[in-house]
DNA sequence: CGTGCCCCCTGTCAGC
DNA sequence: TGCTGACAGGGGGCAC
């Protein structure tokens, strides 16, 4: 669910308020979410820890907490990371997964409904590990149109399944795949290799455009996604094909299609993006 | 190694 | 009013 955007919107809110906070208490109710490690230990070595800063890679949340290590925390397709303060008058979380209490009573509470989410507790060196098996952030300056290009030439997969692959471009998932090659004009299911040097370029473009654009827009929530204030994203209302199938094109008037690419949903405008490449149109 | 498919889990909604 | 099946922002594991 969550992908960078959502991620990022979370992590700026994380930043105003929990640096700094202590680790007074930790309720670990589904230790299903707890990974590399038992519950107990995890729950043991965070205990009293204090959380320093909170950034992002890719899809992840990374909280920095000394001296337990690295924090990262994956929501799946249903988590929320909510923060509460004392006082608050907003409904208790219908499915708490993990519980942190830290000073002032201020609450931070790891939410799953369907429990997909991840929570694990690294050291620096598997941090560091881990963060090299995932792709180029999208929105660096490290990202660029010549290195996006050599990276697809390299495979056969439909472009749309390889931008969902975290190995290749980290925070890219359902949702801004298909509007980023909607605004590109680019197939879905074009191999990866096939793109023109032109097509690489409008991707790259389209890929940090909507991804910026989302950020500003707290994200896109259909369902389930929160920012960790408990808001909605509102960038649902300028998806121009994610979740619009048999909608018009809001360039060609076309209906949008809804296709299956390696069990996920595309969607895409069958008129603005030929399957036959940039040439064909 | 790269690629595709199944599965993890719960909730919601459309159709009968 | 149920029941059933399809589907949902992700990703790990396994077979080929």
């Amino acid at each position: 669910m969550p992908e960078l955007p959502e991620a990022e919107t979370i992590v700026q809110e994380l930043r105003r308020t929990v640096p700094g906070l202590q680790i007074q208490g930790l309720e670990v109710l589904h230790p299903d979410l707890i990974r590399g490690a038992e519950a107990a230990a995890f729950r043991r070595q965070l205990l009293g820890s204090e959380i320093g800063d909170v950034t992002r890679r890719g899809k992840n949340i990374i909280l920095d907490s000394t001296p337990a290590g690295t924090l990262v925390v994956n929501l799946g397709m249903s988590g929320r990371l909510l923060l509460r303060r004392p006082g608050s008058h907003d409904s208790e979380p219908t499915h708490p997964g993990v519980i942190f209490h830290l000073d002032h009573g201020v609450r931070l509470i790891y939410h799953d409904v369907r429990r997909f989410g991840r929570l694990e507790l690294q050291t620096p060196e598997g941090h560091r590990r881990w963060s090299r098996t995932l792709g180029p952030e999208p929105l660096s300056s490290s990202f660029t149109g010549k290195r996006l290009g050599d990276a697809l030439s390299r495979s056969r997969s439909p472009v749309h399944s390889w931008l969902l692959d975290q190995r290749r471009v980290a925070g890219v998932g359902n949702i801004y795949a298909s509007e980023a090659l909607h605004r590109a004009r680019i197939h879905p299911r074009r191999p990866a290799r096939s793109l023109e040097p032109r097509e690489v370029q409008a991707l790259h473009r389209s890929i940090r455009k909507v991804l910026r654009e989302a950020i500003e827009a707290k994200g896109t929530t259909f369902r389930d996604y929160r920012t960790a204030a408990g808001d909605t994203g509102t960038f649902a209302f300028r998806l121009r094909v994610y979740g619009r199938g048999g909608e018009p094109c809001h360039r060609c008037r076309a209906p949008i299609q809804r296709t299956i690419l390696s069990n996920r949903s595309a969607f895409l405008c069958p008129r603005c993006q030929g399957e036959a490449g940039g040439d064909a149109r």
